[in-house]
DNA sequence: TAAAATTCACCCTTTTTGAGGGATTGAATT
DNA sequence: AATTCAATCCCTCAAAAAGGGTGAATTTTA
C-alpha cells in the first residue's frame, strides 16, 4: 500500500504545520506540501496531483470555495476537503457543491483528523448529520407545490427540455392537453415561457 | 416538550415489537401505531400525521419507496427514516432522493436508535459517511467532461430552457456563436436536440 | 507550431411556441 | 346538490425557434 499524498492550504502557520506533524505521524498519509495560500498551491497542482487536498474555507486573496472548484478543474482526481471552524453552516455546504467531499474541523485532535481521512479514502464522506440534511435537502421536492401531479409530470419534462409533442407522446396523452396543462402551469407560476418555469421550478424545489 | 409522535411501517412482527418498546422506553418519542405493509398505514396517515415515519425498505405489496413518496404527499411534514439491513445500497440512496433524512440500521441497538432519532429531531441526517459520499456526488460535477468551458456555459443555458437568442444575449456573443456552441455540443454528446442534450448531460453530470 | 476553443455569417426547411378562444368528463369537497 | 378542480381534448394564427449544412477568422493553449 502507499501512503496517500496530501497537500494542505491553510494560512495560520500553527495549523498547517500541526495538521502536518499528525498526518506525517500517521502510517496511511503524509504531506507532500503545504501552502499559506490557493494561489500558491494552484501554481504547483497540475505537477504535484495529490490524492487529497486540505483546503481552508477562509484564506486571504481567493478563498476557500473557489480554490476547491479550480483544483477540481486543474486535478480532478484529487479529493478535496474542507478545513473549517463553523461546523454547520452554508459556507462548508458551498463548498461540499463546489467539489468537496467531506470537512474536517478545525480544533479536531489527531484521532478525527485521521479517522476523517480514513473514511474518505475508503469512499465515505466526513461530514455531520447537520451538513448531511443540507445536501439531501436540496433534491427533495416542496411538499407545497402549487402544481397538480399531471402539471408536475409535465414540468418534470419540460425541464428535460422535451416539447409539446415529445411530452404529449411520453404521456399517453394529446398535444392539445400536454399545450392546456404548460398553460396552466405558467399562470400557477407566474410564468410565460418554459424556461421560466424550469427557472421557478428549480428555485422552488417543484421538481 | 411534547413527545414526538412515531409510526412505525414494517413487516417483521419482531422488529415491529422491539422497536416500539426501545422507543416508548424514551422520553422524546412515543409509538402511536405500528403497521405492517404501506397500504394500512397510508389509510390513516392524514389523520394521524406523525412527526416521524419508520419505514422499512422491503414491504410486501407496495415497496418503502413508493410508501415514502406517498407520506410525503399527504402528510409533508412527517419525517420519514428508512429502516434497512443493507448499511450501504442504492436503495437507500433511493429512499432519501424519494423524501427520507435518514436511516436506521435493522439491528442497531437502543442507543443507536434513539440517538438517530435525537439527530433527526434537531435538524440532522443520520447517515453513513458512504450514504453521504453517494448523496454529494449527486451534484459535483465529472472532470471528465468532453465538452469545453464555453460549451459547458450553454449547455447550462439550455438546461435552463433558454432559447439560441437568450443564451446569445447572456453570454454576450451572437446568435450564430451559441448556435455554433450548440452544433458542436450535439456532435460531441452524440445528439440532435436540446432536450436529448440535457437528459445527456443530467445523466453525465456534465453540469 | 499545431490543435483546440471561440467567435461569426448565411443558406435552407420544418417545428414549436405562446396567446387567444372553448368544451367535456369525473372525482373530490362542501 | 352544488361546485370546484383536475385532466382531457379541440381550434386558429403569426412569430419565433430549432436544426442541418458549410465556411472561416481569431485567440488560446498545449
Amino acid at each position: 500500500m502507499f501512503k496517500k499524498k496530501i497537500i494542505i492550504i491553510e494560512d495560520q502557520e500553527d495549523l498547517r504545520e500541526s495538521f502536518e506533524v499528525i498526518i506525517n505521524g500517521s502510517d496511511k498519509f503524509f504531506v507532500q506540501s503545504t501552502y499559506p495560500n490557493a494561489e500558491k498551491a494552484l501554481r504547483e497542482i497540475s505537477k504535484v496531483r495529490p490524492d487529497i487536498a486540505m483546503v481552508d474555507l477562509e484564506l486571504p486573496g481567493m478563498n476557500g470555495i473557489e480554490a476547491i472548484k479550480h483544483i477540481k478543474e486543474k486535478s480532478p482526481k484529487t479529493e478535496c476537503v474542507i478545513v473549517t471552524v463553523y461546523e454547520d453552516s452554508d459556507l462548508v455546504f458551498e463548498g461540499l457543491k463546489a467539489g468537496a467531499v467531506g470537512y474536517i474541523i478545525k480544533n479536531a485532535n489527531y484521532l478525527e483528523i485521521i479517522s476523517a481521512l480514513d473514511e474518505l479514502v475508503r469512499g465515505g464522506s466526513p461530514m455531520s448529520s447537520q451538513i448531511a440534511r443540507m445536501v439531501i435537502q436540496n433534491f427533495h421536492i416542496n411538499p407545497n407545490s402549487p402544481l397538480s401531479s399531471r402539471e408536475t409530470d409535465v414540468l418534470k419534462l419540460i425541464a428535460e427540455g422535451k416539447s409539446y409533442t415529445q411530452i404529449s407522446e411520453e404521456l399517453f396523452i394529446s398535444k392539445e392537453t400536454a399545450r392546456s396543462h404548460i398553460k396552466n402551469i405558467y399562470v400557477k407560476l407566474n410564468v410565460n415561457s418554459k424556461s421560466e418555469a424550469i427557472s421557478k421550478a428549480r428555485k422552488d424545489h417543484l421538481i
